[in-house]
DNA sequence: AGCCTGAGCGTAAACGCTTGCACAGACCGA
DNA sequence: TCGGTCTGTGCAAGCGTTTACGCTCAGGCT
């Protein structure tokens, strides 16, 4: 059987509510004594029940965080930032996948986690997603990645910005028709989509550029979607001579079904995506990159702080982002794009 | 206040004992009170606490995965795999990371999980790994992916088998000097990385081809390992004229560096990779694929088995590997290869 | 009729902690 | 000297379940 509390009081010449208080660090316990109780605990290799600590406290000792994909690039790496913070702290981390709307019995994350987390992390999901709404009702401190909300702490980037550098860099290489490779029509509400939607608009407005439907097409967010993204805008009427693309993973299919056209990114037309995923240097893609690992981190410490500190304003966290420019793109030729290879 | 079971028990008639046997689907119910009971739990929106019953029950409720990575490409996927079946269950899922060793204050898992699940799933590493090798002491069940022990249930591919059809292939086209991008020297032991050296090496020795120190770099299953990996290699007196990468990951550097010298894949430099990321389509590389998110899913499909059937005999299961060619790998060109371009 | 079996249910004792409260003693200033 | 404050500690009541055990009652058997 395994050790309980008790058996360190006795061993250690206690009763269990100072072997309690010792562990667990709380003043009004004699140096002496705590270091005599941390090393009864010690040799007899006891660790408490969380279990049992949970249920007397009321803590449920985990935070739980809700995730729309796992596998893929910025939610791993995200999820990587808040593990490295959480590892560090006395909580468990709880995944809970949202996954696509089409899998079936998926169930809806505030039920799986009712009274079994102290917190919420929640990333790139809308405040409004199915199964993630019904999370507030639970009065739990909850920090939000790449969206705001009344009340909740939260940390992202500017999108709209990061959306409107890259834009105004493909018009400050001469560029006049813009495409757009977005996310939308999306199953659910995604705000970092929505946004750099509103700077890739607000870029071309203030340059007197047009913005039209033609030069937008959905890439899903996938590789294989940006490929086709940039397929179908090369077979319109008007081509763009520039696309900016809301991931680099869009933009890697786009790179792609431009050299599937014979086009040369860059030379013959310019694309920008967005992330900063490694590959984007090899594929010479220009970006914007942003701090993806550091997003996580600091996510999980504005949570960490919410716990300790339960009156403490929520706070809203932006951090910086940057472009790199690469071989993706450059100077708008002045021949008028020729779409006779199609 | 939340709803504890005696509020149900008291409206539903019961006693306690009822509702916790009619909730948790026990025989010796009446199927009418049970429904009963149902029906009460769920207007008064009632669920249980899992610190009361994991405390009353011994049970811990939730299985903990070790990874030594999350970000990375392969783990994001063998965690989603994972994912997707411990949602159906009852078993809440614990992420832990174990981390590059060089980072410091990383808590070894089996401290930080003592008492809090009932299982492990351990991804890729050696359970001879500090920190892992402790886990088995728990004498509770566990799924190893990528590798083997006496006791645990398992699921994996044939590394071995893969690499030496990747290597095979590379023979068949006619290649003599095959390098390879391994990962070692590693930090810890890293049983794919293991399997795939072998591979390499016995498809070479059938062969009756050289197996030289100079025909292998660590590319540290990295992009930028594999880069540097191939470079090195190009440098050497005399280069292979073709590949095999460990990983996709590391073919994608190689790839990266033969364009840097001016050599074409496939013409220059055939480069077989090895996991089947997506992104191996878009750059045109041959790979052997294998079932990534299966293999996840598989493996906590294992441990579930494990928990529900403890005498249960583990198993292993090995799942099928492919290959996909690309134009990363070509017929051997006659003339040697000319190392003249560095 | 008497006995046995099993289904359905209740009683109450855990499970292993946390924490409010009480209390003894030390120390202090008036 | 006497209250008062503070520190270190113990007592014991929970926390909300699960489950061993026992009971009742219906039905079937001899």
């Amino acid at each position: 059987m395994a050790m309980t509390i008790r058996d360190i009081a006795r061993e250690a010449g206690v009763s269990t509510a100072t072997v309690s208080r010792a562990l667990r660090g709380l003043p009004n316990v004699d140096p002496v004594t705590r270091e005599r109780v941390r090393q009864v605990a010690e040799r007899l290799d006891y660790v408490v029940s969380p279990a049992a600590s949970r249920l007397a406290s009321g803590r449920a000792g985990s935070i739980a965080v809700i995730t729309p994909y796992i596998a893929r690039w910025y939610f791993g790496r995200v999820l990587s930032g808040i593990e490295k913070v959480l590892q560090a702290s006395e909580l468990d981390l709880l995944l809970s996948s949202i996954g696509d709307p089409s899998e079936t019995h998926r169930v809806p994350p505030h039920r799986k986690l009712r009274r079994r987390v102290d917190g919420f992390l929640v990333i790139s999901l809308s405040t409004e997603t199915e199964g993630v709404s019904e999370i507030f009702e639970a009065d739990l401190p909850v920090a939000l990645i790449d969206t705001e909300r009344e009340g909740c702490w939260s940390v992202g980037i500017d999108d709209v910005a990061g959306a409107r550098m890259a834009v105004q860099h493909l018009i400050n290489l001469g560029h006049e028709r813009i495409g757009l490779i977005s996310g939308r029509p999306l199953p659910t509400p995604f705000r970092p989509e929505e946004n750099r939607w509103i700077g890739y608009r607000d870029a071309l407005l203030d340059a007197s550029l047009a913005v039209e439907p033609d030069l937008e097409a959905c890439g899903h967010f996938t590789i294989e979607g940006g490929e086709r993204a940039m397929t179908t805008m090369l077979a319109r009427p008007h081509p763009p001579t520039a696309v900016f693309a809301m991931s680099d993973e869009m933009a890697f299919g786009a790179l792609r079904s431009l050299r599937a056209h014979g086009l040369q990114p860059g030379r013959d037309v310019s694309v920008v995506g967005f992330d900063g995923h490694e590959m984007s240097e090899h594929l010479d893609l220009t970006t914007i990159v942003q701090p993806v690992e550091e997003i996580g981190a600091r996510a999980a410490q504005s949570l960490l702080e919410a716990l300790d500190h339960p009156t403490r304003d929520p706070q809203q966290v932006t951090l910086p982002l940057s472009m790199v420019v690469r071989g993706s793109t450059a100077l708008r030729r002045s021949r008028t794009h020729d779409d006779g290879d199609r």
